[in-house]
DNA sequence: AACTATTTATAAGA
DNA sequence: TTCTTATAAATAGTT
């Protein structure tokens, strides 16, 4: 349509080709709009020059996005799969490992043994053994410097007290010595503070066995419901 | 251009709608590929019809996902990081999650006790008594029925044997019964092993402490990279 | 960018 | 769907 009836194939000459790419690209947007809007179609239309310059075209309805995952979805063509699949199977392998973690841990609380034989259940055995005595010893530790810790403090509290009883008698001879009777007061329920909040690590609660995380992890089995 | 002019809008009886996007399909489509030769221009054309169907033209110098990540590059819009996101997310929390179990497990080994207040100690170190009560009587229940197996084996053992001693008997009293010295030694022979075999089970072989995994469970640290 | 002769696309009908 | 054809639309070459 033109002057003349030309050839389809690659313009040689820049400018032509370039006025050429103008006039056509006018067109065939006119054309997707068109079938867009008479047919009732979702269209895409993207073009670069062969300069790099985009051109684009898409229906009212959708945007790229969308017309890119209708693509994706019908053809099964995979335009973003090889990132995609490396993730799905860094997934995959994430949670067996996670299944495998949280067997052993059954293991070790002394469910699911029956797939264990003799060996394995003696060196189960060993293991909780050792750790056992590991925990205790940890715990005794804990306990003989919280112990220590409080003494050092109970100590430090009866000397605060005795300089205060002295201060008192100081007082006593003295009426006018430092401070008066209100200050006197009020720093010897600090002292009496100090010395009842010393032992309260020590007193034990007993742990409910039922408690369900023991170590205060946070991790919901509800997530490896991908699994 | 047709016989008539017609308004750009869309055409609601539906056959005429279908026969014209029919139409007007193969001419974008014609346009496309002529743009794209003439001109050495980029095309990706994608079109769905409202009856759904696909319809497709690309420029031979790529495919629709080179346009696609072009025209992201360019645009900078995002057109698969929805997804991606959400499985990032979802890879974190379960590295998370696989983090936790590994410190659990640790715990429960006797390493990383650091971080435990005396109550964690404590439920600790119930957890692991429980579990080790548990353990031994499993194995003590494994080591009993094993006993008792090796036990019925010895005693059909003894039997077999005392047929042989019996058959044995009867061959001295007449050369000629049931079979030759050769039969019977093998026999013998058999029997022996089958005596031997039993024990076997019973003869418990020290575990490495050493043994980097305990219960068969392969997960290797090197899939925590990622973390 | 505008013009216009000509080709091409296509609406309507068969 | 496909073919036909009158006509509208697109555009090649020119200014």
């Amino acid at each position: 349509m033109g002057r003349g009836k030309i050839e389809i194939k690659k313009i040689e000459n820049l400018t032509n080709r370039q006025v050429t790419y103008s006039k056509r690209r006018v067109g065939i947007m006119k054309k997707a709009k068109e079938i867009a809007v008479l047919c009732d179609a979702q269209v895409s239309l993207i073009m670069f020059s062969s300069t790099g310059k985009l051109a684009e075209y898409c229906s009212p309805t959708t945007d790229v996005k969308g017309t890119y995952e209708r693509y994706q979805a019908i053809t099964g063509i995979d335009l973003w799969n090889a990132q995609y699949e490396r993730m799905q199977n860094t997934l995959k392998h994430l949670m067996e490992i996670n299944q495998n973690l949280r067997r052993e841990i059954r293991q070790r609380n002394g469910k699911e043994l029956e797939g264990l034989d003799i060996k394995e259940l003696r060196g189960l055995e060993q293991t909780l053994d050792e750790s056992l005595r590991i925990v205790r010893h940890r715990k005794y530790h804990v306990i003989a410097t919280q112990t220590d810790t409080y003494k050092k403090k109970l100590k430090s509290t009866r000397e605060v007290y005795r300089a205060l009883m002295h201060e008192m008698e100081m007082k006593d001879e003295n009426p006018h010595y430092g401070f008066d009777a209100e200050d006197h007061s009020r720093m010897h329920e600090n002292s009496i503070q100090l010395v009842n909040n010393g032992p309260q690590m020590l007193s034990f609660r007993v742990v409910q066995p039922s408690q369900p995380n023991l170590l205060g992890i946070s991790y919901d089995s509800h997530d490896l419901s991908l699994a």
